[in-house]
DNA sequence: AGTTTACTTCAAAATGAATTGAACTGACGG
DNA sequence: CCGTCAGTTCAATTCATTTTGAAGTAAACT
């Protein structure tokens, strides 16, 4: 063992710029962390960064800061921060002074996992529920046992899925516990 | 409301060839749940469709009858096959009179299930753990209140971390629940 | 009105993952 | 041995998704 943890390859978004490099070390930090656990999720790398970015910063960031700090186009921060914003992900605070927006991440993390369930987990489950349905309506009544062979296949699948729906609620409020 | 509850566009992997059709159907709508299933999982669409089509036949199948019912190469099914026997999903039997390999459902979901956390899910939040601890070290010590803002979001992302590796074994016993 | 600033749009390019298929390996039968 | 059958391998292709950037819109300033 001679080399450290190094957990993966970083993903080269944060541009230094001028600002100090004990920050921008952080925010590649943060944008790695984010953009790891987005790959997880599904999310396109660009959003996570600028999630990432605005999380790192502890005052609100400005379409101009997030496009000098990260090394994409303009054309991903503004679609990302549209997705970012549709989900609440981020959320707009106004500058009093100035004319721009300014974003911030809306810290209720909670919300954002709920959401995600909502619209990932349960939507799927949900669908998967009427495709079983459809399924166990199509059941081949083929000879002998077979059709029993199949018959049980369908039903574990139902039984499978419907223990995944009992568990969204309780993840919830597992997570929900003291946050 | 003139349409009826047509879920998904179906992925038209499955070809009738000269099985009854009443069959293929059934196996067209196993397929689709699988593919559907997997998209969420981020397994290819071959995968699932190989995983589907074991699952749909009541006798074991052999590599030919797979290529025969699915309109993919005999490249992706001897790719997809490796992967589904390399995680569990199917298992070999091998038939007496014949010399080819026959392969049917390993029906313990259960493990599958398991693997699949494990490798996935735990694997993530044990990244994300080393992660947030470099993160943590490399707080950045701005002047005012901005180290604290960042100190306590830092914070936070560990405590979501923590409740998230909680809650695994927790989702592990509840899926096993009489199943 | 005209210019600049701040962002959005979207067709085209780049990226990256899955799929193909032709060449290959090896076991079996003649 | 030689040919066929059964399956594997992997470079090349296709396909899907993300990213880019140039052109467009609109509000704010002058």
């Amino acid at each position: 063992m001679t080399t450290a943890t190094l957990i993966t390859p970083a993903s080269g978004l944060v541009l230094t710029g001028d600002r100090p490099s004990e920050v921008a070390d952080f925010e590649r930090a943060m944008v790695d962390f984010f953009v790891d656990a987005a790959e997880l999720l599904g999310v396109p790398k660009s959003v996570a960064a600028i999630y990432g970015i605005v999380f790192a910063s502890p005052a609100p960031l400005s379409f101009a800061d997030i496009e000098a700090r990260l090394d994409i186009s303009k054309g991903s921060v503004s679609q990302g921060l549209r997705v970012l914003r549709e989900v609440g992900a981020v959320k707009e605070v106004s500058s009093e002074s100035d004319r721009a927006e300014l974003f911030e991440p809306d810290l209720e993390l909670r919300k954002l996992v709920a959401r995600f369930m909502e619209n990932r987990l349960a939507k799927q489950l949900g669908e998967g529920e009427s495709r079983l349905d459809q399924l166990a309506k199509a059941l081949p009544k083929g000879r002998h046992g077979e059709a029993a062979v199949l018959r049980s296949r369908v039903k574990q699948l139902q039984t499978w899925n419907s223990k995944a729906r009992a568990l969204l609620p309780i993840a919830k409020a597992f997570l929900n516990l003291g946050g």
